[in-house]
DNA sequence: ATACGATTTTTTTTT
DNA sequence: AAAATCGTAT
């Protein structure tokens, strides 16, 4: 039995052992929201809830399985599972088993960013709009419009009209677009990450049989980040609890920082309009931070007009004041960075204790560079994801095609590796094995090589080849293992890899990962939709759990939820946090703040703010800069003055 | 006509 | 660093 009691604080015990029903939490930064969300499902299982019957939304898929793995320590013999992980994931679960009844297939795939863009430009093509003329936006503006248009429920011109008003002349060609878009990926049987959310509250909506199974399954639904929630994602929440309303969300609407991508911290403070019997609890103990790091933010947060009141309480001791320190451009920005990490790992603490955070994955460029100069350790978060690197996608692209041969995209992606096979060539080998049974097949045969294009006949032979050689491996063989290691050691793959890439050598390591990684998966078309849906963790993360002691750059955002010893947050200049294109958004610059402070509270005993006066951009040329508004805000006081929430730094040259 | 290499531009954040 | 664009070679 847990003690939960003696392991909780009276705030986090109230929400653990609370009845069902609507429950609102409100958590601040480092208050144990985690810890409680846990216990609350360790306590529902305890109370004799059976797992299955227990849904549990988190904001990655990551910190859900984490969680998990810790209700599963705490509770030690439980059978079955689960339902865990992101809305999209559960989503995904969910059409598997229903899409039929939306008239999908229910061997649907999912398309990544990139797959959708690559659609969104064929139909562009297709609709023969001269992106020369005119100047029209690129496809990946027009999926942004067509995204969020959807991810916020509003008619896609008003999208325009508000987000992006200079192309609000090409509305009309957009829609269309839009239109042909859905088309195609209907045509395809493929959904994009909004599909899957649209199209599972369109099920719940639309067959109330299988919102019945489902919310009556899922006896209790708890929800983490919910200040990060979308439209689509707080119905399908709503739905699922429609019966039992046995709801608990969990957030904090300080730290609601991705409005970018439609989620509307609204949700959370509506929420006792939804449901005007809902319990509020508030967690404003913070354990995580010194009183003199929680009280910057606490000063900077204030500034938000639009935020539930609240008070974060310190209890750790007295620490360090937090830093300032200006850099006169941004190399001796880095410079200081990797300084003041090199003394604190000499005094021995571990590089694992150290982060370094910034708005945009390009601010961290010259920190990289100065790590690797001086040796330090370390792995970023950010920037390209692992699996959306080109080499990753080019070998998943041969699994696609053997487990769907009429995969277009990957086909696309995999004849277009091949010498002399280019768009145009493409198109015209796709128009005549579209029309086919068994595409596949039909590639692989004498007859075809024959009357391919001729200066793409190479290419299509050696592609052959190649796939002939997977189709030799038995079909228990044909594992994404083997399949690499056949592409690297008897295919092509390996001089391809040489012949494009600077790097191929660790790229052919990323391959070999990315097999023991695949084995966890029984089949290998589980292990191609999940894989659009873990795109967004570093290769480490996923792949092996590996806790290395290793220095931290992350972006804020992939920051979220984490904590470190000490912080470095670099860039704290105006223009880049808060980013000025990001201030042109409507609530722009709150949602910057709201950046500004989770980054903020990630330390948890020493905090450096940093920023170059200098910075060169090709398109501005040198610029002088300015400290962050968010610093300068909160301190009206005079530099000398004792109680400023910060001290400054002077650097010197060596 | 097409592929491909060189050059230029352009950077937010992510499921 | 990667994508988009441009110019050249085939």
């Amino acid at each position: 039995m847990i003690e939960y009691a003696k392991e909780l604080n009276p705030e986090q015990y109230r929400v653990v052992t609370e009845e069902g029903g609507p429950l609102l939490v409100l958590a601040g930064a480092g208050s144990g929201k985690t810890r409680t969300l846990t216990y609350r499902v360790a306590h529902l299982l305890e109370s004799g809830i059976r797992p299955e019957n227990i849904l549990l939304a988190t904001f990655t898929n990551k910190a859900a399985r984490s969680m998990l793995n810790r209700v599963e320590s705490l509770v030690q013999h439980y059978t079955g599972k689960i339902m865990g992980g992101t809305f999209h994931s559960i989503s995904h679960r969910i059409l598997r088993s229903y899409a039929f009844r939306l008239g999908y297939s229910s061997s649907f795939s999912i398309v990544d960013s990139e797959d959708a863009r690559q659609i969104i430009g064929s139909a562009m093509a297709e609709l023969k709009i001269d992106t020369k003329l005119t100047k029209f936006p690129k496809n990946n503006i027009i999926a942004e419009m067509i995204s969020l248009a959807l991810n916020t429920e509003t008619a896609l011109e008003d999208v325009i009209s508000s987000r992006y008003p200079f192309f609000l002349h090409l509305s009309a060609e957009i829609h269309q677009i839009a239109c042909l878009y859905d088309q195609k990926k209907k045509d395809l049987s493929v959904m994009d990450f909004d599909d899957l959310l649209a199209n599972c509250r369109r099920l719940l909506r639309e067959q109330p049989d299988i919102l019945q199974t489902l919310s009556r399954r899922f006896e209790h639904v708890l929800v983490d980040e919910y200040q990060d929630t979308n439209i689509l994602q707080a119905d399908i929440v709503d739905l699922l609890a429609s019966g039992h309303r046995n709801l608990m969300v969990v957030g904090d609407d300080s730290q609601s920082i991705y409005s970018f991508r439609g989620a509307n911290f609204e949700n959370i403070i509506h929420f006792p309009e939804r449901y005007p019997d809902c319990k509020i609890f508030k967690l404003e103990t913070n354990y995580r931070s010194t009183p003199e790091i929680l009280h910057l933010a606490n000063l900077s947060i204030n500034n938000n007009e639009n935020q539930f009141p609240k008070a974060l309480k310190a209890v750790r001791n007295k620490g360090m004041r937090p830093v300032i320190v200006s850099a006169q451009n941004v190399l001796k920005q880095s410079d200081f960075v990797a300084q003041r990490i090199s003394e604190l790992s000499r005094s021995g603490v571990p590089f694992c204790e150290m982060a370094v955070l910034y708005r945009a994955h390009y601010h961290s460029m010259e920190a990289q560079m100065e790590f690797v100069r001086r040796d330090i350790p370390f792995d970023i978060r950010s920037g390209i994801r692992f699996f959306e690197q080109a080499h990753i996608k080019d070998v998943t692209s041969y699994m696609r095609v053997l487990v769907n041969p009429h995969d277009e995209l990957a086909w696309r992606r995999l004849l277009m590796m091949y010498p002399k096979i280019g768009k145009i060539t493409f198109e015209k080998i796709w128009s005549r094995l579209k029309k086919q049974d068994h595409p596949l097949e039909t590639l692989i045969s004498e007859s075809f090589l024959q009357t391919a294009p001729k200066s793409a006949q190479n290419g299509v032979g050696q592609c052959r080849k190649t796939l002939l050689l997977l189709l030799a491996l038995d079909v228990p063989d044909r594992t994404p293992e083997k399949i690499i290691d056949l592409l690297l050691n008897k295919g092509d793959y390996r001089t391809y890899l040489q012949d494009s890439y600077s790097d191929a050598y660790a790229r052919e390591e990323d391959l070999i990962q990315l097999g023991n990684f695949a084995a966890r998966f029984e089949r290998m078309d589980d292990f191609l939709n999940e894989l659009a849906l873990l795109t967004n963790m570093s290769k480490e993360e996923e792949i092996e759990e590996r806790q290395e002691d290793k220095v931290i750059l992350s972006t804020i955002h992939q920051a979220k939820g984490l904590e470190w010893s000490y912080v470095f947050i670099i860039g704290c200049a105006d223009g880049m946090i808060p980013l000025e294109r990001a201030l042109r958004e409507p609530g722009g610059e709150e949602e910057e703040r709201r950046l500004f402070y989770v980054a903020v509270t990630r330390a948890k005993d020493q905090l450096y703010l940093s920023y170059p006066v200098l910075d060169y951009s090709r398109s501005a040329g040198v610029q002088t800069l300015c400290p962050s508004r968010f610093l300068s805000e909160i301190s009206p006081l005079s530099p000398q003055d004792e109680h400023r929430p910060f001290e400054q730094w002077a650097l010197f040259d060596d």
